[in-house]
DNA sequence: TTACATACATACAAGAATGTAGGCAAATTA
DNA sequence: TAATTTGCCTACATTCTTGTATGTATGTAA
C-alpha cells in the first residue's frame, strides 16, 4: 500500500506518536533515532520525516497530548468553587493527579519520559521553560485556592497563603519526581494518596 | 611532554573530570563524545580512554565528588546530638544543602546534570537505583530525627515523625528540583531558604 | 643501566544517524 | 477523467562516534 486517505494518514501520524513514545522510554529521548520510531511504528523513516519535521517536533506532539488535557482539568478542580471547599478542591486536584498517573499508562510514560529520559539542552532547553512556566501557573492557581481558605477561615490564622502554596507546591512536585521514579512502586506509588491527605491535614485549623 | 610523573597524571584525571562536567552541563551527557571532553580537557581521547573504560564510568567520577561529602555533612549536622534541637538540625542541613550550592558551583554543576541533562536509561539506570537509595538513607536518618524531636516534645501531639518525614522528604526533593531549574534564580534560588524556614515552622508546636 | 610499566598521542576500521532528493501509486480535485 | 497533490518508500551522500590497536617517550624499579 502506497497511498493513505486522510483518516489512514492521521492514524499513521498517531501511531508515530505513540511509537516515539514507547522508543523514548526504553532508550531516553537522545539515543532515540527516527529509524527506531519508524520501525515501531511499523513505517519507514520517509513517513516520520513527512508527518514530523525532527525528533523535537515529534517530542512536542507528545507532550501535548497529556499536558492539554492537564491544564483544563485543573482549572475544572481548582477553579471551578462547587460544593467542596477550598483545601478540599486543592487535595482533589492534588489526589485527581497521581489518578490519572495511575489510570493512563500513556501520561505515566510521558511524564517517565519528561523527567528522567530527557536531556533539556539546546532544542530542549525551552521545552523546561514551558515546564517551568507551566509550574508557575499551577503555583498561582493554588495560591488563589489558599487565599480563598483563609477568606473562609479554613487556615490558621498564622498561616500565609503564598507560604502554604509554596510549600504544597514543592511538596507536590517532590511527589510527582518520586512517584514516577518509585517504578517498584514499594516506596511511593502505593502511599501517595495518604501522603497528599497527611500533607492537607497538616494546614487545616 | 609524554610521560608524567604519578602527580601529573592524577593532575590529567582531574581535569578530565572536570571538563566532562563542563561539557555534560552545556551539551548534556547523551551528546557529549568523549572527543568533547579530551578537548575541554586539553587532552587527546587516548588520555580519556587511559583514565576511565567509557562514559559512564567518568560519570561515576564525576558524581562521587560530590555525594560522598553529602553523606558526611548529612551524618554531621542531622546525627550528631550537639547543642541543637531536632528540628533545629533538620533545618539546619536542608538550609546547609542549600548554601553548598550556593558556594560551590562544582556541586551546582552537578545537580544540574544528573537532574536535566542526564537519561536514566541502560547503564545509567542503575545510577538511577542509586539515587534512590541515597534518598531512602536521608529519609531515614530524617525519621530518627523526628522521632528525637518527637520524644522531646517539639512535635504537635497529632503529628507523627513518619508522615513528617514523608512530608519534609518530598518538599525538599521539590526544592532541590526547582532550585536547580531555577537558573534565573528569581523564582526560587533567592527564597530558598525562607521557604525551609517555613517549612520546618509549620511543624513545630 | 636495563627492563618494564605508564601515560599518553595517533591512526584506523566499522557502524550509526541525519537530511534530502527522487520515485511512485493512490487519493483528491477540477 | 485528467491533472495534481498527498503519503510514503528507497537510496544516497555526508558526517559523527566509538573502540581499539599501535606507537613512543619517559618514569621507575631491580
Amino acid at each position: 500500500m502506497v497511498r493513505k486517505t486522510k483518516e489512514d494518514a492521521e492514524l499513521t501520524r498517531q501511531r508515530i506518536i505513540h511509537a516515539a513514545r514507547e522508543v523514548f522510554l526504553v532508550r531516553g529521548v537522545s539515543r532515540t533515532t527516527m529509524e527506531h520510531i519508524a520501525t515501531q511504528a511499523g513505517v519507514t523513516r520517509g513517513a516520520v520525516y513527512w508527518h514530523f519535521d525532527n525528533k523535537i517536533d515529534l517530542f512536542h506532539a507528545m507532550r501535548e497530548q497529556v499536558f492539554l488535557p492537564l491544564i483544563d482539568r485543573m482549572d475544572d478542580t481548582l477553579l471551578v468553587e462547587g460544593s467542596e471547599d477550598p483545601l478540599t478542591r486543592i487535595e482533589n486536584f492534588l489526589c485527581g493527579t497521581i489518578q490519572v498517573l495511575n489510570d493512563s499508562m500513556e501520561t505515566r510514560q510521558i511524564y517517565e519520559i519528561m523527567m528522567i529520559k530527557c536531556e533539556y539542552v539546546d532544542e530542549f532547553a525551552a521545552v523546561l521553560q514551558q515546564i517551568l512556566s507551566n509550574c508557575s501557573g499551577i503555583a498561582g492557581k493554588l495560591q488563589l485556592v489558599y487565599e480563598r481558605a483563609k477568606v473562609q477561615g479554613q487556615l490558621h490564622a498564622a498561616h500565609d497563603p503564598a507560604q502554604l502554596t509554596m510549600d504544597t507546591h514543592l511538596f507536590f512536585i517532590g511527589l510527582l519526581h518520586m512517584w514516577v521514579k518509585d517504578i517498584e512502586g514499594n516506596q511511593f506509588r502505593h502511599q501517595a494518596i495518604e501522603l497528599i491527605k497527611t500533607h492537607m491535614q497538616l494546614r487545616r485549623r
